[in-house]
RNA sequence: GGUGGGUUGGCCGAGAGGCGAGGCAACGGACUGCAAAUCCGUGUACACGGGUUCAAAUCCCGUACCCACCUCCA
C-alpha cells in the first residue's frame, strides 16, 4: 500500500504522488514569535515532524522547510508593550521555541528561513502580482499593497468559499482598499512603528504583510510547485488561502496537498485561565517527560481536536512507560538492542493510512505484549527480533527512549556518575535485603524495600535478581 | 448568513456497513514469601428520533448540543 493524505483541498484522503520520484518537499507554517510556546503551538510541529519521519523512512529525501514570522503586528505591539526592541523579542522567542521543540524530540527543519530575511524575494513576488495586474499600491498614499481578489476567480478555492458569502468585515477599515476583502500584501510604515521595522521597497519603506512571507518562502526554498504545505486547522483561512491565491496569481502551481493539524485545546472555560502558564512547555515538561509528552501528542490523529487534561497526560505516560519498561527489560537481557528491526505490517498500514498514529501505537502495543512473553523466556533471536521492531516502529514516531535526541543536560556525565553513585548504594541495601529475604525474615526484607521507596526508588523483583527505577 | 469539523464504554482515544483497535482505571485468575512488573480473562460504548439494509457507530432524512474559521488585529 501506498501513503495516503488527507487533503484539505479536495477534501479527501489521496494517494500521495510526488512531483518528482523519491523527493518530498514539504513547507509548514511555523509559529510567529511573539511569546513563550504553549503545548498546542507544539502540536503542529510535532505531527507534521512525524510525516518527515514517515516519509524518510519511507525512502524519500524529504526537503522540510518551516518557517517562523519574527516581524508582524503583534510582535511590534508586545515588544512596545515590554519596553524592548522587536527584534529583541522576536530572537529571545524564537529561541525558546527551538528549545521547547528540542525538548520533544522535533528534527531541525532542512532549514529555517525568517520573514525577515526574505524581503528581497517578497518585494519581487508584489511586483510580479502587480504586472500581472493581481494587486495594487493603496490609492490613500499610506503605502500599503493590496491584493485585489476581484481579479483573481478562483480567490477562495482551497476553503471553497465564495467572496460573496463571506461576512463583510464591517469592523474594517476600507482604508485604500478596492473590496474590503482585499489583503495586505505589503504595509507602508507608520511614524509610530520604529524605522528598524521597515525595509525599501518600489512603494516606499514598509514590511510584508503576513501571507506574502508563506509565498516566498516556500517558493524560494522548493521552487515554484511543491508537494505538501502544512499548518494548522486556523491558517486555512485567510492564510493559506491567500497564500495560494497570490501564488497561483504570480503564475506557481503552489502546492500538491494542504494539510491541517486540528488544535489542542484547554478543558472547560473556567479553568483555562488558572491552566495559562501551567501549559507552557518547560511548565509541562516539569511534570512529564519530552517522550511522554510527545507519545500524548502522537497518541491522537493529527485532525482531531485534543482536549488537554493533566489526566489524560498523565494516563499516557503510564502508558508509554510500559512500552519503555519492556525495551529496558529486553536491553538488560540480551544487551543493546538494534534500533533497525522490521516493522510490523499494521503498523505500516495504519502509518500510510493518513498517518494513522492512534493505529499505529496499538501495533506496537500489540508487539509488546507479544515481547513480555518472550521475555519470560530468556534471551533469544525472537526477543531480540521482537524489540529492535518496537524500538524502530518508535523511532519513525520519534520516540524511540535510545534515541540521542532525546538526551539533555540531566543525563550527561554528571548524571552518569549519579546514578553510579546511587547504584552502589542500592546495590548495598539490597544485598542486606536478599540475605533477609535468604533468612526468611520479611519484616526485615520489606522494611528495606520501604526505605528505599521513601527515598523515591522503586524495586522490582525479576528473574534476574532485583532491579531499582526513580 | 457562509464554510468546515464534532458528540464512541468509568476515562483517554481509534474505526466508517458484518468477528468489541489500543491504552488507562476496575475486577477475577496465573506468577510472587508479600509486592511490583508481566501474562490470561471480564464490558452487551457509539448524542437523540425516524429510515434504508439480511446486517448500521458506520449510509440517508430530521433534531439537539458543541467547536473552528469568515480579510491587518479575528
Amino acid at each position: 500500500m501506498n501513503l495516503r493524505l488527507h487533503d484539505t483541498a479536495t477534501r479527501e484522503v489521496r494517494d500521495f504522488v510526488p512531483l518528482e520520484e523519491g523527493r518530498a518537499g514539504i513547507y509548514v507554517c511555523g509559529l510567529t514569535v511573539q511569546s513563550e510556546p504553549h503545548v498546542g503551538h507544539v502540536r503542529s510541529a510535532v505531527n507534521f515532524d512525524v510525516l518527515r519521519r514517515w516519509l524518510t523512512a519511507s525512502g524519500y529525501d524529504v526537503h522540510f522547510i518551516r518557517n517562523v514570522t519574527d516581524i508582524d503586528d503583534k510582535i511590534l505591539a508586545k515588544s512596545a508593550e515590554q519596553g524592548r526592541p522587536w527584534y529583541n523579542l522576536a530572537y529571545a522567542m524564537h529561541a525558546e521555541l527551538t528549545k521547547a521543540l528540542a525538548s520533544i524530540n522535533v528534527l531541525p527543519p532542512t532549514y529555517e528561513p525568517g520573514a525577515t530575511g526574505t524581503v528581497p524575494e517578497m518585494v519581487e513576488l508584489i511586483e510580479t502580482l502587480i504586472e500581472r495586474g493581481h494587486a495594487y499600491a493603496a490609492e490613500d498614499g499610506s503605502g500599503d499593497v493590496y491584493f485585489d481578489v476581484r481579479s483573481w476567480p478562483s480567490y477562495g478555492e482551497l476553503t471553497r468559499q465564495g467572496l460573496d458569502d463571506m461576512e463583510p468585515a464591517e469592523d474594517a477599515d476600507p482604508r485604500g482598499k478596492r473590496d474590503p476583502r482585499d489583503f495586505a500584501l505589503w504595509k507602508g510604515w507608520k511614524t509610530t512603528e520604529p524605522e528598524s521595522a521597515a525595509w525599501p521597497a518600489p512603494w516606499g519603506r514598509g514590511r510584508p504583510g503576513w501571507h506574502i512571507e508563506c509565498s516566498a518562502m516556500a517558493s524560494k526554498y522548493l521552487g515554484p510547485a511543491f508537494d505538501i504545505h502544512g499548518g494548522g486547522v486556523d491558517l486555512r483561512f485567510p492564510h493559506h488561502e491567500n497564500e495560494l491565491a497570490q501564488s497561483r496569481a504570480a503564475g506557481k502551481p503552489f502546492a500538491s496537498y494542504w494539510m491541517h493539524n486540528a488544535w489542542i485545546t484547554t478543558a472547560g472555560e473556567k479553568m483555562s485561565k488558572s491552566l495559562g502558564n501551567s501549559l507552557l512547555v518547560p511548565s509541562v515538561l516539569e511534570r512529564v517527560r519530552g517522550i511522554e509528552l510527545r507519545f500524548y501528542m502522537v497518541s491522537a490523529h493529527y485532525r482531531s481536536h485534543v482536549e488537554f487534561s493533566f489526566e489524560a497526560l498523565d494516563e499516557a505516560a503510564t502508558s508509554f512507560r510500559r512500552i519503555e519498561n519492556y525495551l529496558e527489560r529486553a536491553a538488560a537481557l540480551l544487551g543493546e538492542v538494534p534500533a533497525n528491526g522490521i516493522w510490523c505490517a499494521e503498523f505500516v498500514a495504519a502509518m500510510d493510512d493518513d498517518l494513522g498514529t492512534p493505529a499505529a501505537v496499538a501495533a506496537i502495543h500489540d508487539v509488546v505484549r507479544e515481547g513480555n512473553k518472550l521475555l519470560a523466556d530468556g534471551p533469544s533471536d525472537a526477543l531480540r527480533g521482537n524489540a529492535a521492531s518496537v524500538r524502530a516502529m518508535l523511532g519513525v514516531l520519534g520516540l524511540d527512549p535510545a534515541d540521542p535526541g532525546w538526551s539533555d543536560g540531566s543525563s550527561g556525565a554528571e548524571a552518569e556518575q549519579l546514578r553510579g553513585a546511587v547504584d552502589v548504594l542500592i546495590t548495598a541495601l539490597l544485598e542486606d535485603r536478599a540475605q533477609a529475604r535468604a533468612d526468611k525474615d520479611w519484616g526485615r526484607a520489606d522494611a528495606i524495600r520501604d526505605r528505599i521507596k521513601a527515598a523515591g526508588i522503586e524495586i522490582e523483583d525479576t528473574p534476574s535478581g532485583p532491579k531499582w527505577s526513580i
